[in-house]
RNA sequence: GGGCGAUUAGCUCAGCUGGCAGAGCAUCUCGUUUACACCGAGGGGGUCGGGGGUUCGAAUCCCUCAUCGCCCACCA
């Protein structure tokens, strides 16, 4: 028996463990079946379940139990990332609370620290995981710092490095000045800030009290400046170039070039260059020949290259001192309010120093060509069609990727120095001291490169490095290429791109057929939730007060495309609603001895309410499955949400409790048959939105015997189970209870009351229809029907139905004044629609350019109103004739 | 500066290849008919952001403007 309420949280334990008990996550390698694959984008190792999973890991997971359920062998591959700098940060800021840095630590304990950390929180998003449902393939979870994964990881360094795709390069860099590392150009997010762009009088050398005057919202670094450029056909600093100006407070004469980089608009016309701390500059002094002065250590203080008295300070300590000395010696001609771009590091928040050092780069650009190809040829599709273009402008544009970090927790790079600094790059320190052997004649002192590699290099490589490569295993040869990959736009460029390209070049293969990008979910004001934000909604806490299935179906309802989620709280109270509604529908059957009937088939059904069901029940499946399919997850619940509230709930159930309640038993054994039938579809094809009340509803109507619904085969219904006859006669009955259920409600004519009925202006079809079903008409609209006592209209209120005019004899309660202008105003609402149709219909434009089935459509639709007109007219004629 | 998206009921949003403007929530009215008040029945509520254009016909296609949001970009 189901209990008097459904109790999601002891449900969704139960179900939970009852599937991974049954092995039903796994993946079935020796089946038969066709292999179905999606690799879960692994979350950060030592994270906590956010909104943004929670989306993202319910559409993966109706997914794989759609396809699961279709009969392929799905692989649902999960895992974890170590998300290299976010933990490091987290890490940090743990030990910085107990006054401790990590280079007190050093690196092998701190490393020990971060793994004692992933020790203690490493099981809980893979456990919030499981609470939300996910049926990935557990058997098989990775984490991108196992052996496996790091050999992969060592096998593709090494091989594009042989490749000359990876190289070392001095160039400058995102620099994060107090994490102490690089970051690639991704890493880096652009804030704009109100700033000041300080107008400075740079002395001309040889001609006494004449300035050039640059614009600058980094003073501070003046003091590296080695040039001044001014655009070539400026007229105004023409007789300058060429010349020498004094850099003030340092002394150093540079050249004042021609370069087209100088805007005549922008600033005062002339731009100071500094080479060693503006990626621009960094350009402008390469084609010139300017000398590069790196004025700034790690920490982004002062060095030695500057004049003593700014030398060790701090960056913003430095822009105050310079400019309070400039401004000391007149130099300042004026400030102006300036909004910038400031770059900051999207992780540690930090303002971004570009920098020059030493760092390993990835030829990305050669490695995009093959991707870009694959997404041209439509060998991998995204979907929507419309983040293609934002992947091809960023892949036609690519820059070289840094993917060294000066970091600690991470794959550390395999290539090892030898004492004059020559570079040996191997999967082991073995093979490098060998090849060290060969090359100094002799076993050599190697030390190891220190830094490690971007996080994204190593997930770059999840969708084979997880299934066991560098090793050719069943796996992998099985389950790549995936079919689908899920995930937001925000990743697009960090990892889907990188997938593509690493898949493409060390398998031949694209990783992925499809990639769906959803969107992401946004709290109220459209911002994107995160901590520092403190606008998090969490999904454990909506689990706990609604239910897990409610959150499933609100995410799935919400999932259209291209359009960000906005969540709201009276979505997933909608939804629970919902499923509670089903919850009831299912013990109501149970109550009243639906039980599914072995070997059942709908297509034998005799009565036409038993029929009319079936049709829908297949087209509601029909629908689903095409909703599915073209990844609508809107549409998916939108069908089932109206099939089984509006459809089964509202009208089948109640048309069918006479039935249930009455003496033929054929008819109550065929219609007890076909609800459960019925429940079962539903059950199946709500499963992947809303797999745990399914589930249980489902082994409540099939016994346990009966198997699982989570491997249970998806409904294939024939459509010749839709009846035409059956469908036109329902639609109908429908109609005509619910104009009679209007008229009652508007006029206020107790529900309880019973009202004696006449039936006018039938057409065959109303009359066969209202003999046939004249106890739904008693039972759901509360009327009788009798033989008119005399033929006056008195006292009549006239409900217009589906081919037929409803008289309901109401005594003196009937305003006679009001029942005609309520008639009058639905007539004035119909010639409306007549009037425009008859205006299309008379047009020669359209009878001569209008598709024939639209014409026949219209003209079908004039004569279907004009009849309701007629019967409206009728009805108030007979008004007036009181 | 470039690109993308959005603008539809009070709110959150559907509306596909042009052909009857929809849903959920909210609101109002009525309701203890034994599945369900997390419910049932019914109602009100819209110049589809503005302006052009294409078309027999535009919420839908094109142009333009406005507002909002996002992504990318080296403008001192």
């Amino acid at each position: 028996m189901l209990d008097k309420t459904y109790r999601p949280a002891a449900v969704e334990t139960r179900q939970y463990e009852a599937w991974e008990r049954a092995g039903a996550f796994a993946a079935q390698p020796s089946s038969g079946k066709i292999p179905y694959t999606i690799m879960m984008p692994p979350p950060n190792v030592t994270g906590s379940l956010h909104m943004g999973h929670a989306l993202t890991f319910t559409l993966q997971d109706i997914l794989i139990r759609f396809e699961r359920m279709r009969g392929r062998d799905a692989l649902w591959q999960p895992g974890t990332d170590h998300a290299g700098i976010a933990t490091e940060i987290v890490v940090g800021n743990q030990l910085a609370e107990r006054q401790v840095n990590k280079h007190d630590l050093g690196r092998e304990k701190f490393i020990e620290r971060v793994w004692e950390w992933k020790a203690e929180s490493g099981g809980t998003i893979t456990r919030q995981l499981r609470r939300l449902g996910a049926s990935a393939d557990w058997a098989r979870e990775r984490f991108t710092l196992d052996a496996g994964l790091s050999a992969a990881v060592r096998r593709v360094f090494v091989t594009l490095y042989r490749e000359g795709l990876i190289y070392r390069d001095k160039r400058l860099v995102n620099w994060d000045p107090v994490m102490h590392t690089v970051i690639s150009d991704l890493e880096v997010e652009s804030i704009e800030t109100r700033g000041k762009l300080w107008h400075i009088r740079y002395p001309v050398e040889g001609e006494p009290g004449r300035f050039l005057v640059v614009a600058t919202t980094r003073p501070e670094t003046m003091l590296g400046d080695t040039g001044v450029a001014v655009h070539p056909e400026d007229r105004r600093y023409a007789n300058l170039v060429g010349k020498l100006v004094q850099l003030p407070l340092v002394g150093r004469l540079i050249p004042v070039v021609a370069d087209d980089y100088a805007d005549p608009k922008t600033g005062s016309g002339a731009v100071k260059i500094t080479p060693a701390h503006d990626f621009n500059d960094f350009e402008v002094g390469r084609r010139h020949g300017l000398e590069v002065i790196n004025i700034f250590d790690r920490d982004a203080h002062l060095n030695d290259a500057v004049p003593e008295r700014y030398r060790g300070l701090e960056r913003f300590a430095a822009r105050r001192q310079v400019l309070a000395d400039l401004e000391a010696l007149g130099l300042i001609e004026k400030v102006e309010d300036h909004v910038l771009m400031v770059p900051h590091h999207d992780r540690s928040g930090e303002i971004i120093e570009p920098w020059l050092t030493d760092q390993w780069f990835c030829n990305a650009a050669e490695l995009a060509k093959p991707a870009i190809a694959a997404v041209e040829e439509g060998r991998t599709r995204f979907v929507p069609r419309q983040w293609e273009n934002t992947f091809f402008e960023w892949m036609r544009n690519i820059q070289p990727w840094c993917i060294s970090r000066q970091l600690w927790w991470g794959h550390q790079i395999p290539a090892w120095y030898g004492p004059d600094g020559r570079v040996f790059v191997a999967e082991s320190e073995a093979e490098a001291a060998a090849e060290a052997a060969v090359h100094y004649g002799g076993a050599a002192l190697l030390t190891r490169e220190e830094d490690v590699l971007d996080t994204w290099f190593s997930s770059g490589l999840w969708p084979f490095s997880t299934l066991g490569w560098p090793e050719e295993t069943p796996e992998l040869a099985r389950y790549y290429p995936g079919d689908v990959l899920v995930t937001g736009f925000d990743i697009i460029f960090f990892w889907v791109a990188r997938m593509l390209m690493q898949g493409l070049h060390f398998r031949g293969e694209v990783p992925f057929r499809t990639v769906y990008i959803h969107a992401l979910v946004r709290d109220g004001r459209g911002q994107k939730m995160s901590k520092s934000r403190g606008n998090i909604i969490d999904p454990l806490d909506l689990i706990d007060r609604y239910g897990c299935d409610a959150l499933r179906f609100t995410l799935a309802a919400l999932a259209s495309p291209g359009r960000d989620i906005k969540l709201a709280e009276s979505r997933v109270e909608g939804f629970r609603n919902f499923a509670t509604k089903l919850w009831n529908a299912a013990r109501y059957a149970e109550m009243s001895g639906c039980a599914l009937v072995p070997g059942f088939d709908p297509r034998g059904c005799r009565l036409t309410v038993n029929r009319w069901i079936a049709g829908a029940t297949q087209g509601c499946a029909a629908a689903v499955t095409v909703a599915l399919e073209s990844f609508r997850f809107d549409e998916a619940g939108h069908h089932l949400y109206h099939f089984l509230w509006g459809t089964f709930c509202d009208w089948y159930l109640e048309f069918t409790k006479p039935i249930l309640q009455g003496e033929d038993a054929g008819a109550r054994a065929e219609t007890q048959a076909m609800t459960a039938w019925v429940l079962a579809q539903t059950v199946h094809l709500l499963h992947p939105l809303m797999p745990f009340i399914t589930e249980e509803v489902w082994q409540q109507l099939a016994g346990t015997e009966a198997g699982m619904l989570i491997v249970a085969p998806w409904p294939d219904l024939a459509p010749e189970l839709h009846d035409p006859a059956a469908a036109a006669e329902m639609d109908a009955l429908i109609e005509d209870l619910s104009a009679i259920r209007a008229v009652r409600s508007e006029l206020n004519i107790p529900p309880g009351a019973r009202v004696a009925v006449e039936i006018r202006d039938a057409d065959s079809a109303a009359t066969a229809r209202i003999a046939t079903h004249a106890d739904h008409f008693q039972r759901l609209a509360r009327v009788s029907f009798k033989n008119a006592a005399g033929s006056a209209a008195e006292g009549a209120v006239q409900a217009i139905g589906a081919g037929a005019t409803f008289a309901l004899h109401i005594g003196d309660i009937v305003d006679l004044a009001r029942e005609k202008t309520r008639l009058a105003k639905e007539i004035a609402k119909v010639e409306g629609d007549l009037a425009k149709l008859a205006t299309r219909l008379a047009n020669p434009a359209f009878l001569a350019k209008a598709k024939p089935e639209v014409i026949e459509e219209q003209r079908e639709r004039d004569a279907d109103i004009r009849r309701d007109r007629d019967r409206l007219q009728a009805a108030y004629e007979r008004l007036e004739a009181v």
